[in-house]
DNA sequence: CTGTATATGAGCGAGGTCAATCATAAATGG
DNA sequence: CCATTTATGATTGACCTCGCTCATATACAG
């Protein structure tokens, strides 16, 4: 009755890929599937659940829904209520008509979140995350285009020598960067490809307007992106005091925090 | 105990929202969000699946994974088998090193399902849909590139001037193009501004090959795609003699049919 | 205002699912 | 090669879900 370890690992990686691929399944399907009895399916089941690749339901089990970017719901959930203050805050710098490019990363897709739900009219949207085009789509008076380029599956993202060149296509009146560190030199990235991207993107963009969490505060990562003279603006829940003492010294007039008491207090 | 019409069709849409939201829900939780009894939460689940909105399972229901495109999946399930066969025999024309374009469509869908099972080296791929190209990603030998555009949501596919304008930056060694309809006349799709924007792919393509299921025989749709002329290969899963009954006459070397048996017999 | 249509919730039997237990046979480890 | 471990499938009883029917109260139409 007993069979190897690998058997056992190897249907259950199957079952896991075909729950995936289908979303739903039945015990009686994974037992045809597998073909196995449904005590064992179960056990399959329980073992999946156990180590979060999948839920378990009654009667059946799903395949978790992104996969693919299994931490991207993780962190979206992450500071909630100060992302959507940032978005409102984002949202403030929109007028109708305008054509905005919206980067990858978290803060900037709950921007665009925001946006979905109380539409700026005649908005050109450009971006090349397909998240963010998905969560914009939908929206009649929101225009929403994807630049073209090389599909980067993990970050669901467009990059490469053809995305750079899609992009100067464009001129945008405001382009919402995201950047994975800032330090007194500037904004710093981790992936080359993405930064020469970002900064053919800058010099197309009339206004360039960088969000980040307060946890990039300080980081520095391998690729530097832009220094603080090409950024119009800091969107980031980090307080001006913060900032101050990281040593990122902006004009009051270019910082927008999340929090509404300490925002632009320029000095007399 | 009767409520008015636009209660159940509120309660109803909110439903339609939570599970899209949360992707499951037991019949338990659903009472509970709407307040009712069982019995009406399993009507109203009940009512919502008909209408293809959600999916029920047994003990709770499922919000529809793209619900965007309700039908997708409901029309990928379809002719399953055949729609293997056909993938296998396009897989036969790629060759290592090729730049070929994918379209939209249930049936080439599943042709880059199977590529992503069974890669073909070094082969670039490129689309104007955002299924495919999330399909097609994540393997490493073969290279997704997106074509820029405006979005569709409904379909989630790129169309538009820009679209045009990123594919004739490409050349491509085969595209795979789909249809709606075939006639005698040649093929047939609905939007202008896909047809546009699939016209000016053939132009940049050496190989044109259109692939379509049986069910598109015969059919004409508003817009005229391109002339059997223009076109290098027919994949499908009609019979030859199904596409010579609907008065389709092409050379036998240019079809490629499902059915292994009737593939290929040119006449003499 | 009256009659009809219908949305609701309760009760029911039939059948499905689950977790637990147990015997067994095969894999593992010494 | 033997003792131990463990993956498996069968069984069982408790619980749950489902579709059905039915009584009822409310919305809707004339």
């Amino acid at each position: 009755m007993r069979v190897a370890f690998h058997v056992v690992e190897a249907r259950r990686n199957a079952l896991a890929r075909q729950l995936r691929r289908h979303g739903y399944l039945t015990l009686a399907r994974v037992c045809r599937r597998l073909g196995v009895s449904p005590a064992t399916a179960r056990r399959d089941l329980a073992a999946l659940a156990r180590e979060g690749i999948i839920t378990r339901t009654y009667g059946g089990a799903l395949g978790d829904y992104d996969r693919r970017f299994p931490s991207f719901r993780a962190r979206q959930r992450k500071a909630q209520a100060s992302k959507r203050r940032l978005a409102q805050a984002a949202l403030r710098m929109l007028r109708p008509g305008m054509t905005v490019f919206f980067d990858a990363g978290t803060t900037i897709y709950s921007i665009g979140e925001a946006l979905a739900s109380h539409p700026v009219s005649r908005i050109t949207a450009v971006t090349n995350a397909l998240h963010l085009a998905e969560a914009l789509g939908g929206s009649k008076v929101i225009t929403v285009q994807l630049v073209g380029g090389e599909f980067l599956a993990r970050q669901s993202i467009l990059v490469g020598p053809q995305a750079q060149r899609s992009a100067a296509l464009w001129r945008f009146d405001l382009a919402l960067l995201s950047a994975e560190g800032m330090t007194p030199a500037g904004l710093w990235n981790s992936q080359a490809d993405i930064v020469a991207f970002q900064r053919k993107v800058a010099t197309r963009s009339r206004r360039v307007v960088c969000c980040l969490d307060a946890t990039k505060l300080g980081r520095k990562t391998p690729a530097f992106l832009l220094p603080w003279s090409r950024v119009d603006g800091l969107l980031t829940e980090a307080t001006a005091r913060e900032l101050r003492e990281a040593g990122i010294i902006l004009p009051g007039s270019k910082i927008f925090t999340a929090n509404p008491l300490t925002r632009r207090k320029p000095s007399p």
